[in-house]
DNA sequence: CCTCCACAGGAAGCGCAGGAGT
DNA sequence: ACTCCTGCGCTTCCTGTGGAGG
């Protein structure tokens, strides 16, 4: 019965692989592949090269700081760039603080990016600062903190970045700091503003043409030749440009796109494979934000998603006074007060059978997830007793709850453990 | 005007994990 | 094997904020 079934399955397993599939290099449509030449961010790099030309007579570069919404080929022209160290004469490090988002993490990765036995946990701050100065004299180092909102103690780091300045012999530390939020900078203290906004630039929005010359352009390396009809490419490029000129959404829909029609056995993907795919990669953008939080963050969201589509909700907002069940008028989610929310993430962890976190902790996940984009919050002004925030979903809760759900069923939450249990 | 309420957020401190040094 | 050091996640305590209500 054993072998049958085993036999059956590798059968079933030979027969997938071994099907046509219209996906010539699937690699090359992912997000994360950098082309040869970048399409409509010419003038992006030229200026940031521009930028950094000194380093090339050894001499200090300005530090920039890159703002742009997701998708918007930041990271992209970033890295594009760091293809020429040979010319500029320097060398580089990226640091995706998402990963490492302390001081300590950001200065390890940086460390060992450069000094192999820095390759290990447990060394001391300053022995890494003292070990990275020592390594900086006579090079131009340029240090990429890709989403440097991420870092919560990023004020300390680039004051310590900053002065390492002072002491490196004949070389220098440069930073280029990439961010999606606007408001990054008025949390940053003056010094570490004037030291990171030394250069500043602005990442447009694709528009929905530029969109369309990306796609075409990674289709005809990623698919085999006509498989992807123009009208498709229109589409994606259309709907990618009205939610906010995201090219790397606009490449998972047209990898999905492809998939659909891989599953259908279909040789060439149309409108309909983009619309079906449509769904699947909304629920592929939640389930990419949500499964990489720490377990309570996990269960804060879902208590939230648990009010939302039911519970009470504080409709000032709406324009009325307050009121009880007024959940999702008009399809805008609604607004929660902070102590209510704590209560339904604490009804949530009894559910789960999980200890819940102080509230003071409680705040932090909130200022957490807000950074994350998953909530929005306003401080209150009139109609509440003194100062409060108002939280809300910033997806669709009936979407996020079912994903929540099982993530947190399977036991599969969270890139922390908590340290205690 | 004063007190209460409901919350925000800083500071201090605790226990744990993991590496270095002896 | 032991102590020391450091970062981290977390709790507890505390001060500040600002509208509501007496």
């Amino acid at each position: 019965m054993g072998i049958v079934y085993f036999l059956g399955v590798w059968m079933r397993v030979e027969e997938i692989l071994s099907r046509p599939s219209i996906f010539r290099d699937r690699n090359v449509l992912s997000p994360h592949f950098i082309p040869d030449t970048l399409l409509h961010r010419d003038r992006e790099i030229e200026s940031i090269v521009r930028i950094l030309a000194p380093s090339s007579k050894r001499m200090k570069p300005k530090s920039i700081f890159i703002y742009g919404k997701t998708g918007t080929g930041k990271t992209s022209t970033v890295k594009h760039i760091m293809k020429f160290s040979d010319q500029l004469c320097a060398i580089f490090a990226y640091v995706n603080c998402r990963i490492y988002n302390s001081k300590y993490k950001v200065l390890q990765k940086v460390g060992k990016t450069f000094i192999g036995e820095l390759d290990k946990t447990g060394f001391g701050l300053s022995h890494i600062y003292e070990r990275l100065v020592a390594f900086a004299a006579g090079k131009q180092i340029i240090i990429i903190l890709d989403e440097i909102d991420m870092v919560k103690d990023v004020d300390d780091l680039l004051y310590m970045l900053g002065r390492s300045n002072d002491e490196i012999i004949d070389g220098g530390i440069t930073i280029i700091g990439i961010s999606n939020s606007l408001s990054f900078k008025e949390r940053l203290d003056a010094r570490s503003k004037s030291s990171l906004y030394e250069d500043e630039m602005v990442f447009a929005p694709y528009s929905a043409s530029q969109i369309h010359d990306i796609l075409k352009e990674r289709s005809k390396i990623g698919f085999e030749p006509d498989v992807v009809q123009e009208s498709a490419l229109n589409l994606i490029a259309a709907i990618s440009a009205q939610t906010s000129g995201d090219a790397r959404y606009a490449l998972r829909l047209l990898i999905r796109a492809g998939e659909v029609a891989d599953s259908k056995r279909l040789k060439t993907v149309t409108d309909r494979e983009v619309e079906t795919a449509r769904m699947n990669v909304e629920d592929d953008v939640i389930i990419e934000a949500v499964s990489t939080l720490p377990e309570h963050q996990q269960i804060l969201l879902l208590g939230l998603a648990t009010l939302t589509t039911g519970g009470s909700s504080y409709a000032k907002l709406g324009g009325g006074g307050e009121g009880a069940g007024a959940a999702n008028v008009d399809g805008i989610e609604p607004f929660f007060m902070s102590g209510e929310l704590y209560e339904q993430y604490a009804k949530t962890c009894n559910a789960l059978g999980r200890q819940k976190r102080s509230a003071r902790w409680y705040r932090e996940y909130l200022t957490d997830l807000e950074m994350l984009g998953l909530i929005s919050m306003v401080e209150t002004s009139t109609g509440i007793r003194g100062r409060s925030r108002l939280i809300k979903l910033c997806y669709d809760a009936k979407r996020l709850k079912p994903i929540l759900e099982k993530s947190l069923s399977c036991g599969i939450a969270g890139g922390h453990s908590d340290g205690k249990s």
